[in-house]
DNA sequence: GACTCACAATGAGGTAAACTCATTATATGC
DNA sequence: GCATATAATGAGTTTACCTCATTGTGAGTC
């Protein structure tokens, strides 16, 4: 079944990768403090116009309400966001990022993109799209 | 730079799918013991022909060989491998597979297959192929 | 044959990034 | 006014790696 080794195959892969970056992003990042896990959540945190929920990072970030919580406290105690109850429900939590935590990523994205570009630098940008293409259309199930 | 963008979407896409892939297996994988990670090692040792060497095990997973060693330790604390002294350099060690591990081994893989398959489903066959193109190419730097 | 250097594996200890289960505070539908 | 649901979090665990130091073995040199 040649679909079934492919889907196989590409798991493994998947894992290969995803690896091999996250460990070299450790590398490069020598702030004290910043990890692959911590800048994406900055990363939507800082994107969003509003502050976030929780909950909502969580789902955005594909993992389970409570580690979410263990992110926020990281980058609190960092600096780089801040938190507070949220007035139209007050059993929500709502996060925003601080100037900090804007400057900081800057920092940190030109170095995740250095990574991100070297690791996939076997490919062509033309292949580079069709793969994000295809990754995104695998991820939408 | 398009190329920058996409790379970069390419890796938060590969974390996601990654960790989707992973836990959905572990929580099918209800025998004790059996983890994806322990699962690559042992498809390695039961696929060569003859016994391996931890070193060039750690080497194939893309691990350090301090961390083949616990991985072996595991497999071998299960009873799928077996771990013996190199007689021609005595410095090193092989691992061989078991019955029991081949037993296991194939169990697992149609959890995994399985698994690998659905995480997958929103792609034809034919893009799937594609997909698997395109991720060696980018492994194989 | 002893000495130095390299290599293989592992003991000890640490980190990142998730997870589950149980609990507390708040909201909402009946 | 009460049962039920939802939001976040405390406590504890797991997976899968890592580094650094140590021990045993092999190989080249003098």
């Amino acid at each position: 079944m040649k679909t079934h080794d492919d889907a196989e195959a590409v798991t493994d892969l998947l894992g290969v990768l995803w690896r091999r970056v996250h460990h070299e992003t450790m590398q490069r990042l020598t702030a004290p403090g910043i990890t692959p896990a911590r800048m994406r959540a900055l990363r939507f945190v800082a994107r969003s116009e509003k502050p976030v929920r929780m909950g909502g990072l969580a789902e955005r970030l594909g993992i389970v309400p409570r580690s979410a919580t263990t992110l926020v406290d990281e980058l609190s105690e960092a600096g780089w966001v801040r938190r507070f109850t949220d007035p139209d429900d007050r059993r929500a939590t709502l996060v925003e990022v601080t100037q900090e935590g804007q400057k900081m990523l800057e920092q940190a994205n030109r170095v995740r993109r250095t990574v991100a570009a070297e690791m996939l630098s076997g490919l062509s940008g033309d292949e580079l799209g069709k793969l994000r293409k295809l990754l995104s259309a695998a991820v939408d199930v």
